[in-house]
DNA sequence: CGATGTATTGACCAGCTTCAAGTAACGTGG
DNA sequence: CCACGTTACTTGAAGCTGGTCAATACATCG
Protein backbone atom coordinates (compact mmCIF):
# COMPACT_ATOMS: atom_id res chain seq x y z
CA UNK A 1 0.00 0.00 0.00
CA UNK A 2 1.62 3.53 -0.81
CA UNK A 3 0.13 6.84 0.35
CA UNK A 4 1.25 10.13 0.24
CA UNK A 5 0.15 11.50 3.57
CA UNK A 6 1.61 14.90 2.77
CA UNK A 7 -1.23 15.37 -0.40
CA UNK A 8 -3.78 14.90 2.31
CA UNK A 9 -3.97 18.75 4.15
CA UNK A 10 -3.56 18.53 8.23
CA UNK A 11 -7.18 17.57 10.04
CA UNK A 12 -6.87 20.94 12.04
CA UNK A 13 -6.24 23.42 8.95
CA UNK A 14 -8.78 21.50 6.49
CA UNK A 15 -11.30 23.06 4.78
CA UNK A 16 -14.15 20.99 5.32
CA UNK A 17 -15.00 18.57 2.44
CA UNK A 18 -17.62 17.45 0.84
CA UNK A 19 -19.44 14.54 2.81
CA UNK A 20 -22.40 13.02 2.80
CA UNK A 21 -23.58 11.11 6.04
CA UNK A 22 -25.00 8.94 4.07
CA UNK A 23 -21.64 6.92 4.01
CA UNK A 24 -21.39 5.87 7.79
CA UNK A 25 -23.98 3.96 6.60
CA UNK A 26 -21.74 1.96 4.41
CA UNK A 27 -18.84 1.70 6.71
CA UNK A 28 -17.71 -1.69 6.46
CA UNK A 29 -16.76 -1.90 9.87
CA UNK A 30 -20.57 -1.89 11.18
CA UNK A 31 -21.25 -5.27 9.66
CA UNK A 32 -19.17 -6.73 12.14
CA UNK A 33 -20.31 -8.45 14.62
CA UNK A 34 -17.93 -7.20 17.00
CA UNK A 35 -20.10 -4.04 16.55
CA UNK A 36 -23.28 -3.49 18.38
CA UNK A 37 -26.15 -2.34 15.80
CA UNK A 38 -27.13 1.67 15.33
CA UNK A 39 -30.63 3.07 14.54
CA UNK A 40 -30.81 5.41 11.81
CA UNK A 41 -31.31 8.87 14.31
CA UNK A 42 -27.50 7.61 16.00
CA UNK A 43 -26.20 6.61 12.64
CA UNK A 44 -27.67 10.44 11.07
CA UNK A 45 -26.49 12.53 14.11
CA UNK A 46 -22.98 10.54 14.30
CA UNK A 47 -22.44 11.52 10.39
CA UNK A 48 -23.34 15.66 11.20
CA UNK A 49 -20.67 15.34 13.40
CA UNK A 50 -18.48 13.75 11.30
CA UNK A 51 -15.77 16.50 9.81
CA UNK A 52 -13.56 14.62 7.69
CA UNK A 53 -11.83 11.13 6.45
CA UNK A 54 -7.87 10.88 6.63
CA UNK A 55 -5.34 8.68 5.66
CA UNK A 56 -1.93 8.70 7.63
CA UNK A 57 1.34 6.98 6.91
CA UNK A 58 3.03 4.65 8.90
CA UNK A 59 4.70 5.68 11.68
CA UNK A 60 2.67 8.95 11.81
CA UNK A 61 1.98 10.86 15.04
CA UNK A 62 -2.02 11.17 15.56
CA UNK A 63 -1.92 12.76 18.52
CA UNK A 64 1.19 14.54 20.52
CA UNK A 65 1.75 13.56 24.44
CA UNK A 66 0.77 16.51 26.20
CA UNK A 67 -1.40 17.93 23.68
CA UNK A 68 -4.84 18.55 25.77
CA UNK A 69 -7.08 19.62 23.20
CA UNK A 70 -6.12 17.94 20.38
CA UNK A 71 -8.16 16.08 17.52
CA UNK A 72 -11.35 13.31 17.79
CA UNK A 73 -11.06 10.24 16.05
CA UNK A 74 -12.49 6.66 15.32
CA UNK A 75 -9.82 4.48 13.70
CA UNK A 76 -11.37 3.03 10.46
CA UNK A 77 -8.39 1.16 8.96
CA UNK A 78 -4.63 0.39 10.15
CA UNK A 79 -3.36 -0.02 13.97
CA UNK A 80 -1.87 2.40 16.26
CA UNK A 81 -0.74 3.03 19.89
CA UNK A 82 -1.56 4.94 22.82
CA UNK A 83 2.32 6.03 24.70
CA UNK A 84 3.56 7.80 27.52
CA UNK A 85 7.20 9.09 27.78
CA UNK A 86 9.16 9.81 30.51
CA UNK A 87 11.89 12.70 29.56
CA UNK A 88 15.03 10.53 28.70
CA UNK A 89 13.34 8.59 26.29
CA UNK A 90 11.91 5.74 28.15
CA UNK A 91 8.31 5.33 26.52
CA UNK A 92 5.51 2.97 27.88
CA UNK A 93 3.11 1.57 25.25
CA UNK A 94 -0.23 1.80 27.10
CA UNK A 95 -2.35 0.13 23.89
CA UNK A 96 -2.77 -0.97 20.93
CA UNK A 97 -5.61 0.85 18.67
CA UNK A 98 -7.95 -1.23 15.73
CA UNK A 99 -10.10 -0.28 13.74
CA UNK A 100 -13.45 1.10 15.39
CA UNK A 101 -11.45 2.55 18.66
CA UNK A 102 -12.44 5.61 19.60
CA UNK A 103 -9.21 8.13 20.44
CA UNK A 104 -8.57 11.32 22.35
CA UNK A 105 -11.68 10.68 24.82
CA UNK A 106 -8.77 11.29 27.10
CA UNK A 107 -7.46 14.31 25.95
CA UNK A 108 -10.64 16.26 25.95
CA UNK A 109 -11.40 15.29 29.78
CA UNK A 110 -9.52 17.29 31.63
CA UNK A 111 -5.47 18.08 31.30
CA UNK A 112 -4.79 16.00 34.25
CA UNK A 113 -2.38 13.43 32.30
CA UNK A 114 -2.15 12.96 28.80
CA UNK A 115 -0.86 10.40 26.53
CA UNK A 116 0.40 10.33 22.51
CA UNK A 117 -0.85 8.19 19.87
CA UNK A 118 1.29 6.88 17.00
CA UNK A 119 0.47 4.78 13.92
CA UNK A 120 1.40 1.28 13.29
CA UNK A 121 0.58 0.98 10.05
CA UNK A 122 -0.90 3.15 7.30
CA UNK A 123 -4.61 4.34 8.77
CA UNK A 124 -8.23 6.12 7.69
CA UNK A 125 -9.23 7.76 10.42
CA UNK A 126 -12.74 9.82 10.63
CA UNK A 127 -12.43 13.39 12.20
CA UNK A 128 -15.26 14.92 14.45
CA UNK A 129 -15.50 18.40 15.49
CA UNK A 130 -14.27 19.32 18.90
CA UNK A 131 -17.42 19.28 20.50
CA UNK A 132 -18.57 16.42 19.26
CA UNK A 133 -18.63 15.04 22.80
CA UNK A 134 -20.92 16.88 24.39
CA UNK A 135 -23.44 17.25 21.22
CA UNK A 136 -23.87 13.31 21.10
CA UNK A 137 -24.29 13.56 25.34
CA UNK A 138 -26.80 16.12 24.39
CA UNK A 139 -28.59 15.22 21.86
CA UNK A 140 -28.73 11.19 21.76
CA UNK A 141 -28.61 9.89 25.53
CA UNK A 142 -27.74 6.70 24.36
CA UNK A 143 -24.89 7.89 22.20
CA UNK A 144 -23.89 8.90 25.70
CA UNK A 145 -23.89 5.63 27.40
CA UNK A 146 -21.65 4.21 24.58
CA UNK A 147 -19.19 7.14 25.08
CA UNK A 148 -19.35 6.18 28.86
CA UNK A 149 -18.84 2.43 27.69
CA UNK A 150 -16.14 3.11 26.01
CA UNK A 151 -14.50 5.45 28.00
CA UNK A 152 -14.67 2.07 31.27
CA UNK A 153 -13.98 -0.49 28.62
CA UNK A 154 -10.27 1.36 28.04
CA UNK A 155 -9.90 1.63 31.29
CA UNK A 156 -10.71 -2.18 31.66
CA UNK A 157 -8.14 -2.98 29.04
CA UNK A 158 -5.33 -0.67 30.89
CA UNK A 159 -6.10 -2.57 34.32
CA UNK A 160 -5.37 -5.95 32.23
CA UNK A 161 -2.39 -4.16 30.97
CA UNK A 162 -1.10 -3.00 34.81
CA UNK A 163 -1.71 -6.56 35.91
CA UNK A 164 0.74 -8.44 33.53
CA UNK A 165 3.37 -5.65 33.64
CA UNK A 166 3.06 -5.64 37.42
CA UNK A 167 2.91 -9.17 38.31
CA UNK A 168 3.22 -11.22 35.41
CA UNK A 169 6.62 -12.63 34.40
CA UNK A 170 8.36 -11.95 30.97
CA UNK A 171 6.96 -15.11 29.26
CA UNK A 172 3.82 -14.69 30.90
CA UNK A 173 3.13 -11.01 29.36
CA UNK A 174 4.17 -11.86 26.10
CA UNK A 175 1.90 -14.63 25.96
CA UNK A 176 -1.00 -12.85 27.47
CA UNK A 177 -0.45 -9.94 25.19
CA UNK A 178 -0.21 -11.63 21.68
CA UNK A 179 -3.26 -13.83 22.92
CA UNK A 180 -4.97 -10.61 23.89
CA UNK A 181 -3.99 -9.16 20.15
CA UNK A 182 -4.89 -12.48 18.36
CA UNK A 183 -8.25 -12.36 19.97
CA UNK A 184 -9.03 -8.68 18.77
CA UNK A 185 -7.46 -9.18 15.79
CA UNK A 186 -9.91 -12.15 14.71
CA UNK A 187 -13.15 -9.92 15.58
CA UNK A 188 -11.96 -8.60 12.18
CA UNK A 189 -10.65 -10.66 9.92
CA UNK A 190 -11.79 -14.47 11.19
CA UNK A 191 -10.67 -15.84 8.27
CA UNK A 192 -6.73 -15.44 8.43
CA UNK A 193 -6.95 -17.73 11.47
CA UNK A 194 -5.33 -20.83 9.57
CA UNK A 195 -2.15 -18.24 8.30
CA UNK A 196 -1.69 -17.09 11.19
CA UNK A 197 -2.34 -12.95 11.62
CA UNK A 198 -0.23 -10.03 10.23
CA UNK A 199 1.15 -8.51 13.04
CA UNK A 200 2.55 -4.73 12.52
CA UNK A 201 4.96 -4.36 15.33
CA UNK A 202 8.59 -4.84 15.92
CA UNK A 203 10.14 -6.35 19.22
CA UNK A 204 11.14 -2.68 19.93
CA UNK A 205 7.24 -2.14 20.41
CA UNK A 206 6.92 -5.27 22.13
CA UNK A 207 9.63 -4.49 24.75
CA UNK A 208 7.73 -1.02 25.53
CA UNK A 209 4.73 -2.08 26.17
CA UNK A 210 5.54 -4.86 28.36
CA UNK A 211 8.39 -2.77 30.21
CA UNK A 212 10.78 -5.12 29.38
CA UNK A 213 14.36 -4.34 27.53
CA UNK A 214 14.46 -5.17 23.85
CA UNK A 215 17.08 -7.80 24.23
CA UNK A 216 15.08 -9.67 26.40
CA UNK A 217 11.59 -9.33 24.40
CA UNK A 218 14.07 -11.37 21.64
CA UNK A 219 15.03 -13.92 24.31
CA UNK A 220 11.56 -13.99 25.36
CA UNK A 221 10.08 -14.41 21.74
CA UNK A 222 12.62 -17.31 20.97
CA UNK A 223 11.94 -19.46 24.41
CA UNK A 224 8.38 -19.23 23.09
CA UNK A 225 9.22 -20.42 19.75
CA UNK A 226 11.32 -23.28 21.20
CA UNK A 227 8.87 -24.41 23.01
CA UNK A 228 6.69 -24.82 20.42
CA UNK A 229 3.48 -22.03 21.07
CA UNK A 230 5.16 -20.07 18.81
CA UNK A 231 6.10 -19.18 15.09
CA UNK A 232 6.92 -16.06 13.85
CA UNK A 233 9.12 -15.80 11.33
CA UNK A 234 10.92 -12.33 9.60
CA UNK A 235 8.45 -10.22 8.66
CA UNK A 236 6.17 -12.85 7.89
CA UNK A 237 2.73 -13.76 9.95
CA UNK A 238 2.42 -14.58 13.61
CA UNK A 239 1.36 -18.52 14.47
CA UNK A 240 -0.16 -19.55 17.62
CA UNK A 241 0.25 -23.07 17.32
CA UNK A 242 -2.08 -23.85 21.08
CA UNK A 243 -3.85 -21.14 22.59
CA UNK A 244 -4.80 -22.69 24.98
CA UNK A 245 -1.32 -23.65 26.50
CA UNK A 246 -0.07 -20.21 26.19
CA UNK A 247 -3.54 -19.06 27.74
CA UNK A 248 -2.26 -21.55 30.69
CA UNK A 249 1.00 -19.94 31.05
CA UNK A 250 -0.12 -16.78 30.95
CA UNK A 251 -3.33 -18.01 33.26
CA UNK A 252 -5.70 -16.00 30.95
CA UNK A 253 -9.20 -17.07 30.32
CA UNK A 254 -9.45 -18.51 26.66
CA UNK A 255 -11.14 -17.93 24.99
CA UNK A 256 -11.28 -14.26 25.58
CA UNK A 257 -14.63 -13.15 26.14
CA UNK A 258 -15.06 -10.02 23.48
CA UNK A 259 -18.45 -8.53 24.53
CA UNK A 260 -20.21 -6.12 21.04
CA UNK A 261 -18.86 -2.87 21.50
CA UNK A 262 -20.23 0.79 20.65
CA UNK A 263 -18.56 2.54 16.99
CA UNK A 264 -19.23 6.05 17.05
CA UNK B 1 -13.76 5.54 64.84
CA UNK B 2 -15.13 2.09 66.05
CA UNK B 3 -17.73 0.61 63.84
CA UNK B 4 -19.76 -2.63 63.53
CA UNK B 5 -20.36 -2.97 60.18
CA UNK B 6 -22.44 -6.31 60.41
CA UNK B 7 -25.15 -4.01 62.11
CA UNK B 8 -25.85 -3.02 58.74
CA UNK B 9 -27.54 -5.42 56.17
CA UNK B 10 -25.43 -5.36 53.08
CA UNK B 11 -26.31 -3.51 49.91
CA UNK B 12 -28.17 -5.72 47.28
CA UNK B 13 -30.52 -7.05 50.15
CA UNK B 14 -30.98 -3.91 51.92
CA UNK B 15 -34.56 -2.59 52.74
CA UNK B 16 -34.93 0.82 50.99
CA UNK B 17 -34.21 2.87 54.11
CA UNK B 18 -35.80 6.81 54.90
CA UNK B 19 -33.91 8.55 52.48
CA UNK B 20 -34.32 12.06 51.52
CA UNK B 21 -32.56 13.97 48.49
CA UNK B 22 -32.02 16.86 51.03
CA UNK B 23 -29.28 15.22 52.73
CA UNK B 24 -27.39 15.60 49.53
CA UNK B 25 -27.22 19.20 49.42
CA UNK B 26 -25.32 18.75 52.81
CA UNK B 27 -22.70 16.67 51.38
CA UNK B 28 -19.67 17.95 53.03
CA UNK B 29 -17.37 16.89 49.77
CA UNK B 30 -19.57 19.23 47.89
CA UNK B 31 -17.97 21.92 49.67
CA UNK B 32 -14.57 21.49 48.63
CA UNK B 33 -13.21 22.99 45.58
CA UNK B 34 -11.96 20.00 44.14
CA UNK B 35 -15.46 19.43 43.05
CA UNK B 36 -17.42 20.77 40.28
CA UNK B 37 -20.75 22.83 41.23
CA UNK B 38 -24.23 21.06 40.29
CA UNK B 39 -27.31 22.99 39.91
CA UNK B 40 -30.69 21.83 41.48
CA UNK B 41 -31.87 19.84 39.05
CA UNK B 42 -29.00 17.74 38.88
CA UNK B 43 -28.76 17.40 42.42
CA UNK B 44 -32.48 16.39 42.58
CA UNK B 45 -31.51 13.96 40.15
CA UNK B 46 -28.83 11.98 41.63
CA UNK B 47 -30.66 12.12 45.14
CA UNK B 48 -33.79 10.90 43.85
CA UNK B 49 -31.04 7.55 42.28
CA UNK B 50 -29.63 7.32 45.67
CA UNK B 51 -30.75 4.04 47.57
CA UNK B 52 -28.58 3.83 50.68
CA UNK B 53 -25.57 5.52 52.74
CA UNK B 54 -23.39 2.77 53.89
CA UNK B 55 -20.99 2.25 56.09
CA UNK B 56 -18.03 -0.67 56.20
CA UNK B 57 -15.33 -2.05 58.35
CA UNK B 58 -11.58 -1.35 56.99
CA UNK B 59 -10.41 -4.63 55.06
CA UNK B 60 -13.98 -5.37 53.69
CA UNK B 61 -14.49 -6.61 50.24
CA UNK B 62 -16.80 -3.47 49.00
CA UNK B 63 -16.86 -5.67 45.02
CA UNK B 64 -15.74 -9.07 44.43
CA UNK B 65 -12.94 -9.81 41.25
CA UNK B 66 -15.01 -11.34 38.51
CA UNK B 67 -18.51 -9.65 39.75
CA UNK B 68 -20.08 -7.93 36.68
CA UNK B 69 -22.98 -6.92 37.69
CA UNK B 70 -21.82 -5.54 41.00
CA UNK B 71 -23.35 -2.05 42.87
CA UNK B 72 -22.14 1.08 42.11
CA UNK B 73 -21.14 3.70 45.21
CA UNK B 74 -20.15 6.87 45.41
CA UNK B 75 -17.35 6.59 48.25
CA UNK B 76 -18.03 9.68 50.59
CA UNK B 77 -15.64 9.40 53.26
CA UNK B 78 -12.44 6.75 53.64
CA UNK B 79 -10.16 5.25 51.44
CA UNK B 80 -10.25 1.81 49.60
CA UNK B 81 -8.44 0.39 46.10
CA UNK B 82 -9.03 -1.43 43.28
CA UNK B 83 -7.27 -4.74 42.53
CA UNK B 84 -7.00 -7.70 40.35
CA UNK B 85 -5.23 -11.23 41.09
CA UNK B 86 -3.69 -13.66 39.16
CA UNK B 87 -4.82 -16.87 40.94
CA UNK B 88 -1.49 -18.06 42.59
CA UNK B 89 -2.29 -15.11 44.76
CA UNK B 90 -0.11 -12.89 42.91
CA UNK B 91 -2.12 -9.56 43.37
CA UNK B 92 -1.79 -5.92 41.25
CA UNK B 93 -3.12 -3.07 42.98
CA UNK B 94 -4.69 -1.23 40.39
CA UNK B 95 -5.16 2.22 41.75
CA UNK B 96 -6.49 4.20 44.90
CA UNK B 97 -9.81 5.85 45.89
CA UNK B 98 -10.10 8.42 48.04
CA UNK B 99 -13.33 10.15 48.90
CA UNK B 100 -16.14 11.55 46.07
CA UNK B 101 -13.97 8.53 43.69
CA UNK B 102 -17.31 6.59 41.51
CA UNK B 103 -17.04 2.97 42.15
CA UNK B 104 -18.29 0.03 39.99
CA UNK B 105 -18.37 2.06 36.17
CA UNK B 106 -16.97 -0.99 34.91
CA UNK B 107 -18.61 -3.19 36.13
CA UNK B 108 -21.74 -2.42 34.47
CA UNK B 109 -20.25 -1.46 31.06
CA UNK B 110 -19.46 -5.39 29.44
CA UNK B 111 -18.27 -8.05 31.12
CA UNK B 112 -14.86 -8.19 29.65
CA UNK B 113 -12.35 -7.54 32.05
CA UNK B 114 -12.98 -7.21 35.97
CA UNK B 115 -11.29 -5.98 39.36
CA UNK B 116 -12.27 -6.25 42.79
CA UNK B 117 -12.32 -3.19 45.40
CA UNK B 118 -11.35 -3.23 48.92
CA UNK B 119 -11.22 -0.65 51.49
CA UNK B 120 -8.25 0.39 53.60
CA UNK B 121 -9.93 2.18 56.69
CA UNK B 122 -13.82 2.00 57.52
CA UNK B 123 -15.67 3.49 54.72
CA UNK B 124 -19.01 5.54 54.20
CA UNK B 125 -20.83 5.18 50.70
CA UNK B 126 -23.70 6.01 48.84
CA UNK B 127 -24.67 3.55 47.02
CA UNK B 128 -26.61 3.94 44.11
CA UNK B 129 -30.13 1.90 42.33
CA UNK B 130 -28.40 -0.86 39.27
CA UNK B 131 -30.12 0.97 36.67
CA UNK B 132 -28.84 4.78 37.77
CA UNK B 133 -25.84 4.80 34.70
CA UNK B 134 -28.50 4.70 32.23
CA UNK B 135 -31.22 7.02 33.89
CA UNK B 136 -28.40 9.60 34.39
CA UNK B 137 -27.70 9.80 30.67
CA UNK B 138 -31.21 9.98 30.29
CA UNK B 139 -32.59 12.50 31.85
CA UNK B 140 -29.63 14.65 32.31
CA UNK B 141 -27.24 14.59 29.50
CA UNK B 142 -24.82 16.61 31.86
CA UNK B 143 -24.59 13.68 34.45
CA UNK B 144 -24.18 11.61 31.55
CA UNK B 145 -21.23 14.03 30.30
CA UNK B 146 -19.21 13.63 34.03
CA UNK B 147 -19.78 10.35 34.00
CA UNK B 148 -17.92 10.09 30.74
CA UNK B 149 -15.20 12.40 32.28
CA UNK B 150 -15.20 10.59 35.09
CA UNK B 151 -14.19 7.37 33.30
CA UNK B 152 -11.82 8.57 31.08
CA UNK B 153 -10.08 10.50 34.46
CA UNK B 154 -10.05 6.86 35.98
CA UNK B 155 -8.47 5.81 32.37
CA UNK B 156 -5.71 8.38 32.82
CA UNK B 157 -4.40 7.78 36.27
CA UNK B 158 -3.83 3.83 35.40
CA UNK B 159 -2.16 5.56 32.14
CA UNK B 160 0.27 7.18 34.53
CA UNK B 161 0.53 4.14 37.07
CA UNK B 162 1.58 1.69 34.07
CA UNK B 163 3.87 4.01 32.76
CA UNK B 164 5.49 3.82 36.50
CA UNK B 165 5.46 -0.22 36.84
CA UNK B 166 6.74 0.07 33.21
CA UNK B 167 9.40 2.16 33.24
CA UNK B 168 10.40 4.05 36.55
CA UNK B 169 12.78 2.05 38.81
CA UNK B 170 11.63 1.18 42.20
CA UNK B 171 12.74 4.38 43.83
CA UNK B 172 10.85 6.65 41.47
CA UNK B 173 7.76 4.29 41.70
CA UNK B 174 7.53 5.20 45.28
CA UNK B 175 8.23 8.68 44.45
CA UNK B 176 5.60 8.90 42.09
CA UNK B 177 2.86 7.22 44.54
CA UNK B 178 3.85 8.75 47.46
CA UNK B 179 3.18 12.78 45.65
CA UNK B 180 0.47 11.39 43.84
CA UNK B 181 -1.15 10.25 46.74
CA UNK B 182 -0.25 13.39 48.70
CA UNK B 183 -1.67 15.87 45.94
CA UNK B 184 -5.08 14.22 45.93
CA UNK B 185 -5.01 14.10 49.60
CA UNK B 186 -4.23 17.44 50.26
CA UNK B 187 -7.11 18.04 48.37
CA UNK B 188 -9.48 16.96 50.79
CA UNK B 189 -7.35 18.56 54.16
CA UNK B 190 -5.31 21.30 52.88
CA UNK B 191 -4.52 22.13 56.04
CA UNK B 192 -3.10 19.00 57.31
CA UNK B 193 0.02 19.30 55.53
CA UNK B 194 2.28 20.96 58.00
CA UNK B 195 2.06 17.62 59.95
CA UNK B 196 2.22 14.92 57.15
CA UNK B 197 -0.78 12.68 56.12
CA UNK B 198 -2.12 9.70 57.59
CA UNK B 199 -1.37 7.07 54.97
CA UNK B 200 -3.60 3.80 55.66
CA UNK B 201 -1.42 1.72 53.95
CA UNK B 202 1.18 -0.64 54.94
CA UNK B 203 4.32 -1.98 52.84
CA UNK B 204 2.54 -4.82 51.39
CA UNK B 205 0.16 -2.22 50.10
CA UNK B 206 2.68 -0.26 48.22
CA UNK B 207 5.15 -3.72 47.16
CA UNK B 208 1.30 -4.69 45.46
CA UNK B 209 0.79 -1.02 43.89
CA UNK B 210 4.04 -1.09 42.56
CA UNK B 211 4.88 -4.11 41.32
CA UNK B 212 7.60 -5.01 43.43
CA UNK B 213 8.17 -7.50 46.47
CA UNK B 214 7.70 -6.36 50.35
CA UNK B 215 10.97 -6.40 50.74
CA UNK B 216 12.31 -4.30 48.12
CA UNK B 217 9.36 -1.54 49.46
CA UNK B 218 11.09 -1.77 52.64
CA UNK B 219 14.59 -1.26 51.16
CA UNK B 220 13.19 1.33 49.01
CA UNK B 221 11.21 3.18 51.89
CA UNK B 222 14.91 3.61 53.77
CA UNK B 223 16.66 4.92 51.39
CA UNK B 224 14.46 7.29 50.50
CA UNK B 225 14.51 8.41 54.26
CA UNK B 226 18.08 8.61 54.37
CA UNK B 227 18.55 10.77 51.22
CA UNK B 228 15.91 13.02 54.00
CA UNK B 229 13.09 12.57 51.23
CA UNK B 230 10.50 10.86 53.02
CA UNK B 231 10.01 10.48 57.11
CA UNK B 232 7.45 7.67 58.25
CA UNK B 233 7.68 6.30 61.80
CA UNK B 234 5.88 2.78 62.48
CA UNK B 235 1.78 3.71 62.30
CA UNK B 236 2.88 7.26 62.31
CA UNK B 237 2.32 10.28 59.63
CA UNK B 238 4.35 10.09 56.37
CA UNK B 239 6.08 13.39 55.89
CA UNK B 240 7.90 14.17 52.77
CA UNK B 241 9.99 17.51 53.22
CA UNK B 242 11.15 17.93 50.01
CA UNK B 243 8.37 16.99 47.38
CA UNK B 244 10.39 19.16 44.78
CA UNK B 245 13.55 16.84 44.86
CA UNK B 246 11.33 13.73 45.04
CA UNK B 247 9.42 15.20 41.83
CA UNK B 248 12.44 15.62 39.72
CA UNK B 249 13.72 11.96 41.24
CA UNK B 250 10.25 11.09 39.93
CA UNK B 251 10.73 13.07 36.65
CA UNK B 252 6.94 14.21 37.72
CA UNK B 253 5.18 17.42 37.35
CA UNK B 254 5.37 19.83 40.39
CA UNK B 255 3.22 21.01 41.72
CA UNK B 256 0.48 18.37 40.49
CA UNK B 257 -2.40 20.06 38.57
CA UNK B 258 -5.25 18.83 39.70
CA UNK B 259 -8.74 20.13 37.62
CA UNK B 260 -11.98 19.90 39.60
CA UNK B 261 -13.71 16.33 39.15
CA UNK B 262 -17.63 15.95 38.70
CA UNK B 263 -19.32 14.37 41.90
CA UNK B 264 -22.24 12.00 41.72
C1' DC C 1 2.36 -12.56 78.68
C1' DG C 2 1.81 -14.87 74.47
C1' DA C 3 -0.20 -14.29 69.86
C1' DT C 4 -0.39 -11.95 65.81
C1' DG C 5 0.58 -8.79 62.22
C1' DT C 6 3.97 -5.56 60.48
C1' DA C 7 8.54 -3.81 59.77
C1' DT C 8 13.56 -4.67 59.24
C1' DT C 9 17.76 -6.77 57.89
C1' DG C 10 21.13 -10.15 55.88
C1' DA C 11 22.55 -13.63 52.53
C1' DC C 12 22.02 -15.50 48.36
C1' DC C 13 20.31 -15.78 43.85
C1' DA C 14 17.74 -15.05 39.40
C1' DG C 15 15.51 -12.42 36.03
C1' DC C 16 16.33 -8.90 33.45
C1' DT C 17 19.35 -5.01 31.66
C1' DT C 18 23.28 -3.27 29.48
C1' DC C 19 26.94 -3.39 26.40
C1' DA C 20 28.78 -5.09 22.44
C1' DA C 21 29.19 -7.44 18.29
C1' DG C 22 27.45 -9.85 14.50
C1' DT C 23 23.77 -11.26 11.03
C1' DA C 24 19.95 -10.80 7.93
C1' DA C 25 16.80 -8.14 5.01
C1' DC C 26 15.75 -4.30 2.36
C1' DG C 27 16.01 0.05 -0.27
C1' DT C 28 18.82 3.40 -2.58
C1' DG C 29 22.05 5.38 -5.58
C1' DG C 30 25.84 4.72 -8.57
C1' DC D 1 23.28 -5.16 -10.71
C1' DC D 2 26.03 -4.43 -6.93
C1' DA D 3 27.83 -1.61 -2.91
C1' DC D 4 26.37 0.40 0.74
C1' DG D 5 23.48 2.34 4.49
C1' DT D 6 19.84 1.54 7.38
C1' DT D 7 16.87 -0.98 10.19
C1' DA D 8 15.52 -4.96 12.58
C1' DC D 9 16.83 -9.14 14.64
C1' DT D 10 20.09 -12.30 17.22
C1' DT D 11 23.45 -13.76 20.48
C1' DG D 12 27.00 -13.70 24.21
C1' DA D 13 29.06 -11.92 28.50
C1' DA D 14 28.90 -9.32 32.54
C1' DG D 15 26.53 -6.97 36.02
C1' DC D 16 22.75 -4.81 38.61
C1' DT D 17 18.13 -4.44 40.21
C1' DG D 18 15.08 -6.58 42.56
C1' DG D 19 13.30 -11.39 44.30
C1' DT D 20 13.36 -15.16 47.67
C1' DC D 21 14.30 -17.19 51.99
C1' DA D 22 14.87 -16.74 56.65
C1' DA D 23 15.58 -14.75 60.98
C1' DT D 24 14.78 -10.95 64.14
C1' DA D 25 12.68 -6.83 66.10
C1' DC D 26 8.71 -4.22 67.21
C1' DA D 27 3.88 -3.10 68.29
C1' DT D 28 -0.64 -3.89 69.44
C1' DC D 29 -4.15 -6.54 71.54
C1' DG D 30 -6.53 -9.94 73.95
Amino acid sequence: VSIDASAQPAAATAPVPAWHPSDCEHCPLRKLPLFQPVNATELALIGELKRAELWREADALLIKEGENDGPLYTLLAGWAFRFKTLGDGRRQILGFLLPGDFIGLQQKMGDASSHGVRTLTPVRVCSFRRDALWTLHRELPSLGYDLTWLAANGEAQVDEHLLSVGRRNALERVAALLLTLKARHAAHEPAAWQDGMQLPLNQQHLADAMGLSLVHINRTLRELAQRGLLHWPRQGRLHLPDPSRLAALARLRWPMPLSPRPLI
